[in-house]
DNA sequence: GATCCTCGAGTTCG
DNA sequence: CTCGAGGATC
């Protein structure tokens, strides 16, 4: 029907036709043809008027109705944007709270969810099940607009569900909101639209490119802009920004009764309320995990943001028998996306301190949402990745997570680059000691032994679930002792006494008593966990395993020259180097004086020990994913001490990779190489045969 | 000297 | 989890 009509519009807009002679009918048709354009556009998604044109009827519109002020009217196209800069917001209640949606990211959760529904709904078996409506969940910034008798009257964000911003000026500037219900009487006397305003791509690469080009900083992603803009006093900024609605529910309703949603949807389209054209209804569980996988595949075309799909039982009355709890509907889940990469803007560097002095430039961000977690923070590595990716403060950036769990800026994207964005320097000083910076090839080095920050990492580390294994001595803690000085040196954790620790914040007199006893209790870990925590550079737990198998005791130890060092397995020259020099140093014997003074135990559990020949002596195994029967450190130890070797990558010589959930790259690898792979219940039974 | 392998170090979020 | 570097192996 558009293309038609957009003939009549251009015949009608003839500037020979001008007839003065009836101001009031033309005032009348021309509002009639940019209501027409704005439907057309936003919610047909086809345009029947040129921007140009609707501009030069919108000016037209605008002298006419200065010219004769008897014909004005709140609802006309040219008080979208007349209306005065509001002083703030006024804050509103919502009649009927907006809740929040409960996420998922797994097939399983929604076929979980699914069976609650039925089971809530009192299904039998052999009963058909509800009819579902699905539609995309846009990422952009809830809204609710309230009509009385067809005229829009207010508009109010979500804010915390229960109360929020009335944005009625900033609504109406959004060309996409029509000012008024069309479609047939009678009119509902109340009619709640719930929806989502939103930016296309498009419209956010052009603003972004405009910033840059006024070295002003970068927006981060179109839905920040979006609630920024809504923000915007002023309805003439949110009438530049171009934003879009779309409506997926309804608040309260007089006088209007669709039973179903996909029912309310066709319902507000037909009136002009923009509705997703992607919504669909299925009927059983199979069609609709199919219906999430396909339009994954099909929303980056989309051109505005989607991050996942909201499902919903379609019968209202349904919704009501299933109700809510607290927090969210439950005829009601999003199946999110899990998003593998995301833009957003850098906005800080700053160094941090490493256990062994280590300067890393660690990037703050703009948070963006990325597999289900939001990120704000990702490493840089060291300076010469920051010049090779030529990353700068103000830059957008691509992030994405390396294996699902650590982010990582994979590129800047210097078309968005702007004249103000400063180029990273690396530090002259280092940032908590302010000691002169070090450097050695690309990496930085604090080489202040006393250095704050250091001393802090180290205790932490010394501290941890695989070191010394001093349970409740976590960072805030460890930052208090730093910071009032109770501890300078490893050895004065041995020291501390109860009133000392109870005087910190958080820690009362019983967990201050806890973790006395739990600093006790680490006294006895051994010499293997002893040299792995007390941070001599290239010796972690597998060195120290090796040096506790071939010495008794530290004093055999420290007994050792460089040559018999040099010729345990998998130590050279460097190794062997710096774990005598660091034992000999001047630090070195204090640290290991202080310590033996203190009660730890130098003792090795493991010398002499060999391959025990258990019935899985000779094999190497790797353990990958997440395990349901004890940690993958438990499991280990349980291997090792039927014989078997235990390797943390998979490679030619892994004979076995036992692979938990949500395993990774190394199931793939083992895959690739022929590799013998066993699931956990494979394992249990292995072990269990003992 | 080249290549493969393993360990150590740094790392994010809830 | 990934990268880089040290060690082992050919």
């Amino acid at each position: 029907m558009g293309s038609s009509r957009a003939g009549e519009y251009h015949a009608g807009w003839m500037p020979s036709t001008k007839r003065s002679d009836d101001p009031g009918a033309r005032i009348e048709s021309l509002r009639q043809m940019l209501e027409e354009a704005n439907r057309a556009y936003y919610v047909d998604a086809d345009p029947v008027m040129s921007d140009r044109d609707y501009d030069q009827r919108l000016e037209e519109l605008s002298g006419l109705e200065a010219a004769h002020p008897e014909f004005a009217s709140a609802d006309s196209p040219t008080r979208r944007v007349g209306g005065q800069p509001v002083d703030g917001f006024v804050s509103v209640e919502h009649s009927i709270p907006m809740q929040s949606i409960d996420n998922s990211y797994d097939p399983d959760d929604i076929a979980a969810w699914c069976a609650r529904v039925r089971k809530g709904l009192e299904l039998g078996e052999g009963d058909a099940g509800p009819v579902f409506c699905c539609d995309p969940k846009i990422d952009g910034v809830a809204i609710s607009l309230r009509y009385e008798s067809g005229r829009l009257v207010q508009a109010v964000t979500r804010g915390d569900g229960r109360r929020g911003d009335d944005v009625t000026a900033q609504a109406r500037a959004i060309r996409a909101i029509p000012l008024r219900l069309g479609g047939e009487d009678p009119m509902p006397a109340v009619l709640e639209i719930r929806g989502e305003i939103f930016m296309t791509n498009d419209v956010f690469d052009a603003i972004n490119a405009q910033r840059a080009a006024r070295d002003e900083p970068l927006f981060a992603n179109a839905r920040n802009v979006t609630a920024g803009t809504l923000k915007s006093l002023d309805p003439g900024v949110v009438a530049s920004r171009r934003l879009c609605f779309s409506a997926h529910g309804r608040g309260v309703v007089d006088g209007f009764e669709p039973g179903t949603y996909s029912g309310f949807l066709e319902a507000i389209r037909s009136r002009g309320v923009p509705v997703s054209p992607h919504a669909r209804t299925v009927e059983d569980l199979p069609s609709m995990l199919e219906l999430l996988v396909a339009f994954q595949a099909d929303r980056s075309g989309l051109g505005y943001g989607v991050d996942g799909m909201v499902v919903r039982v379609d019968a209202f009355a349904m919704q009501e028998r299933l109700g809510a709890t607290s927090k969210a509907p439950r005829w009601c889940v999003a199946f999110k996306y899990p998003a593998d990469q995301g833009e957003t803007v850098l906005e800080d560097v700053t160094w941090q301190v490493g256990k062994g002095g280590t300067l890393t430039p660690r990037a703050t961000m703009q948070p963006v949402e990325l597999a289900g977690t939001t990120v704000r923070h990702a490493t840089l590595h060291n300076i010469e990745e920051i010049r090779r990716k030529d990353i700068r403060v103000g830059d957008r950036v691509v992030v994405e997570k390396a294996g699902e769990i650590i982010p990582q800026v994979v590129e800047v994207r210097l078309d968005a680059r702007s004249e103000a964005s400063q180029p990273i320097e690396p530090p002259a000083a280092c940032p908590s000691c302010g000691e002169a910076v070090h450097q050695e090839g690309p990496k930085l080095y604090c080489m202040n032994p006393e250095c704050p920050a250091q001393l802090r990492e180290r205790i932490a580390w010394f501290a941890g679930r695989n070191q010394m294994d001093i349970d409740g001595l976590g960072e805030k803690i460890v930052d208090q002792l730093v910071e009032r000085k109770l501890v300078r040196h490893l050895a004065d954790l041995y020291v501390l006494s109860v009133e000392q620790l109870a005087d910190l914040e958080g820690l009362a007199e019983k967990s201050a008593t806890s973790l006395v006893s739990a600093i006790d209790v680490s006294r006895d870990r051994g010499m293997a966990r002893l040299l792995a925590s007390i941070g001599i550079r290239q010796i972690g737990s597998a060195a120290a395993r090796t040096l506790a198998k071939a010495y008794p005791d530290m004093d055999s130890l420290l007994d050792a020259d460089r040559e018999s060092l040099q010729s345990l397995p998998d130590f050279g020259e460097i190794t062997a180097g710096i774990l005598y020099e660091t034992l000999h140093s001047s630090r070195g014997t204090e640290l290991l004086d202080r310590l033996r003074e203190a009660g730890v135990r130098f003792t090795s559990d493991l010398h002499g020990q060999e391959a025990p020949g258990g019935r899985m002596a000779g094999l190497t195994m790797v353990l990958t994913g997440t395990m349901e029967h004890g940690s993958r450190t438990e499991l280990a130890r349980r291997l090792e001490s039927l014989g078997a070797t235990i390797g943390s990558s998979v490679s030619r010589r892994t004979d076995v990779l036992v692979a938990g959930a949500k395993a990774g790259s190394k199931l793939e690898k083992a895959h690739e190489l022929g590799i013998e792979i066993w699931d956990e219940a494979r394992l249990l039974s292995e072990l269990g045969e003992d």
